[in-house]
DNA sequence: TCCCTTCTTTGATCCAAATCAATTGCGGTG
DNA sequence: CACCGCAATTGATTTGGATCAAAGAAGGGA
């Protein structure tokens, strides 16, 4: 992006932060606005009357959040810890896309990648074991942290932080909270990831990560 | 779309025919071209080496098969009956999107509904319980037979062929093939549905099939 | 028509993960 | 510091769906 597109955006954009918890956007109401994220983490969630839950989405700095081209919303958005976000409403948005359609493009495949990853996410939910989910949503983080932390080499010891809790670990994974706890511990006590603290990990062999996490997670 | 844009198609693309079971696109090999289902019904699949397998999309007439602006595809794409399929040379279709902005918007939005259909799977499998999940695929059927049959009414009766046999619809719904017969018999005892053929099926009510699908079957 | 194969249903048993139930740990706050 | 409320662990028990095992249907080819 060039810097008078970056300009352009400072011009009608607003910070805003969010406490964990708190909803940014609901199932109900339209969006009125496309948020970059500047740090923290937002959770996508389907949730049924009877409280059951499932969170659809991830979302990291610098992810966008919001729908292109559509003003209802299947999914409520949450602070899953403090976030702080850069909002630009919607009109003004789109309008920028129409100048720079460049921009579009990237929204596509922003979208492309996010359906690759929801449909891996089906296999996890679909047809892996407890230990394999757990194991599989560590590899993704623990990935994510080498990628931030050194683009180019590969070592085999990373830390990182847990950004969520148990119960959105487990609402993540299709599991509950014990279940998560107890691969969490089984994990520990084969020496496969070590915890400082309870939510700060080591993994100090990727490749046995990769073992117990079963295929399938490509990236 | 039109007839200019239709005759130009044409004479770009070629008919071709998959008998059920037959690879339409592999995990290993890049994607060549776009496809334009005529009849029959597609399954993506994603594999796990010891057999385990979850079915992350279903595709029928008239959807798209493909992936625009990449060439590798996470997917293998195999026939679930008798397929025709009308397919484009990915160069050629791409140059077709260059001159005409307006295919590539419709490829946009047809991916964000892909997105939304993902995750609303991604809470099915996740979440609902093996009555739940039969039950939502039949909705999910039903409510596809209305519209294609009468657009604007809505009749309570409704009749359908189930496109997929009992291991295809396990491998949609994480289930094994005995869960899902033993839950569509379940349906069929409680009067939810009828079967007059294992691939026939007739719903009375739906009213009463969205009560045991649980919610979030908005579509 | 009768095999032969593949699909589906049904039954019996087992097990991974859910549920129920404490207990422990931990960060804030008066 | 001690108290409170929440988060996480750990243990005991239950259960929904998987697995194992047969026994029907339903093609489909010779």
């Amino acid at each position: 992006m060039t810097d008078e597109q970056l300009s352009r955006l400072s011009e009608i954009s607003h910070r805003k932060k969010y406490s964990v918890g708190q909803v940014i956007m609901s199932d109900q109401e339209p969006v009125t606005f496309f948020a970059n994220i500047i740090s923290g983490t937002i959770k996508l969630t389907k949730t049924i009357a009877d409280g059951r839950q499932q969170i659809v989405g991830l979302l990291f700095p610098p992810d966008f959040l919001g729908r292109a081209f559509s003003r209802n919303n299947p999914y409520f958005a949450e602070a899953a810890s403090d976030v702080e976000v850069c909002m630009f409403p919607n009109e003004a948005f789109e309008r920028l896309i129409d100048v720079y359609p460049d921009l579009k493009h990237r929204l596509f495949e922003r979208t492309l990648d996010e359906l690759d990853a929801a449909r891996e996410w089906m296999l996890l939910l679909g047809r892996k074991t407890a230990e394999e989910k757990v194991a599989s949503f560590l590899l993704l983080l623990a990935r994510r942290s080498l990628v931030v932390a050194c683009p180019n080499e590969k070592p085999s010891l990373t830390r990182f932080e847990l950004p969520l809790r148990r119960a959105d670990m487990a609402d993540y994974l299709g599991l509950t909270i014990e279940t998560v706890s107890r691969q969490l511990t089984r994990l520990k006590a084969a020496g496969i990831v070590g915890m400082s603290d309870t939510r700060t990990l080591e993994v100090p062999d990727i490749a046995a990560l990769v073992d117990v996490a079963g295929q399938g997670m490509a990236l």
